[in-house]
DNA sequence: TATGAATGAGTATTCATTCAT
DNA sequence: TATGAATGAATACTCATTCAT
């Protein structure tokens, strides 16, 4: 009633401004700096007209977390076998590493088990669940759905090494890496 | 007291007091958790005291980070081979996941490339070097510099699925992964 | 809808819808509660929509208040004697005392002497005194017209007190109370 | 440690002048308008400055209450019998009647009983039964211990009639009511 | 008659930091 | 070396009210 439904075509114009607005404040600067006035401000508005569109500052992360894991499920969609998911999966986190953040919900409470609020969580774990099928479908596929985490763990650890400036320590790219991992991972396999 | 020795345990007591505290508010609760107020606070100091034996909650951070890479480079020096050098590796941030958020600088501001304030990084970057360096030498023995990154992103990525509860939407424990993606490396190598 | 009436009881409809849902909220939770976006999501409206039937939150209590005065009115106007009339304000007030703390505007404002807005104010007190005639008549009769505002303001302490857990502290129960305060107010009179 | 004994003859300055500013914020224009910021404002503060001296703005509400109640009770103190005991109660809150919304915490949430934060509460009552004592010990003496709650209860409503002037509706002057309350309480006993 | 949208002022509380003593 | 005192900016959130539609 109060939040109509959010996949007809014209979504309210100022639901859509206040998530641009904490989308790029939230790119530019992290977590931390997509606070509920800053993404007010960004966006054109008193803090409290966001009250009027969400909730709470979390449902606006939640909200973002959501587009960000449709936006993932459509990026694996097409993927036919376990490298294209995989590969997928790390092109998609590389291009927008705050997404990655988000889902994490890293930067806010530090490297804390949290969530999104607890009630939030479920519905999100059961969409990032559904955006991840191709890569545990093929992962089951070649016997062993190990291989999935494996390879989820892979893309979380490099882009984040990526992001915070200390893979270049140890190797100049991050790409070339996440194939070899997954070089490695299939080798006499297929 | 009639002896103010610089270099004599006792000068440095309060500063240990100090990261003392830190370092239990820093793993009982995280970097959020571990304010200045509250550092001070678990020390038995005001919040003003800290300043005289540290410039600035970021300089505390960064000592706790360099007994973390020392602590590091203790855990991996006995390491002969790669397998051993990424299992201890893992071990470590395994134990202690606030470290690799320490490390990384999550927590405060999120997935930013920021380091520890941009001064303090050079020697701390060097610190971590340097205690890699077992896992960089025997990948370098191995004939591929990059398997050092690799399993460096296996364990960040390892560890920060774990410790966001992520890890376990798709496996139910990290060491076992671990073990198989250095199966996956190491895997018609030595 | 073709025979927009004025004076017909649909006319009114949503009067009544606001102020049932004012009376619930206020009765559940107190004053503060009552605010006037509360009252409007219990009664299903936007909080603009209040203001089509009410100038301003104030009027809503004020209209809260005057059917609360009314209600007095018929609880004490079968009363005859003065005994019969202080029991029936002492049990009024004591069934519903939110209508004491409305009445006296405690709650808003703390024990400050000013009332619903001054203009609303001749019009309630009016109504009030209204109401307490039986009471004053019947304090007259018996010769001390200061015996009203005595079991007046007994009514208004013993249900302040009891309501704010204070009379406890000195005795159980509020009605007996009551009673012995009439005892010795008409010892010796009628 | 942070609030040294507040019996001690040389209390801090700021604590001082922020409890005179609370008190005559509170006395001026009720508690709704004693805010931590009024109170900051009013005592030349900062809204944080108060958070050095004071946990919380319960605690002010605490302290404030915490003397009134200390006054109360050297009010009290010399009464020799029931009617001078009831008659300095009167006399205290009437001169303060601020002093009895505190006492009651009236004025935030309305009339609900609520007290000044759970764990607050024992304290004060028993400072409140403590200050009482006179008023109790008489009212056991004359054989009737509920003689105090009903002085007590007389006291509370007629200073709440007078303070939100309802009181005059009815008669012109508390004092000569509470007077007579007493003289009907004791007529025929002493 | 009612809503969607927005405001401005308000709430209590926490933060890292500074400075005179 | 340490404290008491204080600041300014920040945090999320709630309030009654207004206004164009």
């Amino acid at each position: 009633m109060s939040c109509p439904d959010q996949s007809s075509p014209q979504a309210s114009a100022p639901r859509e401004r206040i998530l641009a607005a904490a989308r790029a404040l939230f790119a530019e600067a992290g977590l931390q700096a997509a606070s509920l006035r800053g993404i007010a401000a960004r966006a054109g508005y008193t803090p409290a007209a966001l009250y009027f569109h969400f909730p709470s500052r979390e449902a606006i992360y939640a909200e973002l977390l959501r587009d960000s894991l449709g936006a993932l499920r459509d990026a694996l969609a097409d993927a036919r076998d376990f490298r294209a998911a995989a590969m997928a999966l790390f092109d998609f986190y590389a291009a927008r590493p705050q997404d990655l953040s988000l889902g994490l919900y890293l930067g806010l409470g530090g490297l804390a088990p949290r969530g999104l609020g607890a009630d939030l969580d479920p519905a999100l774990n059961a969409l990032l669940l559904e955006a991840m099928m191709p890569l545990t479908r093929e992962a089951r596929a070649l016997g062993d759905e190990t291989l999935a985490a494996q390879a989820f763990a892979q893309v979380v650890g490099l882009v984040i090494l990526a992001e915070t400036r200390r893979l270049r320590l140890f190797a100049p790219e991050a790409r070339p890496l996440m194939q070899a991992h997954l070089d490695a991972l299939l080798r006499g396999r297929a």
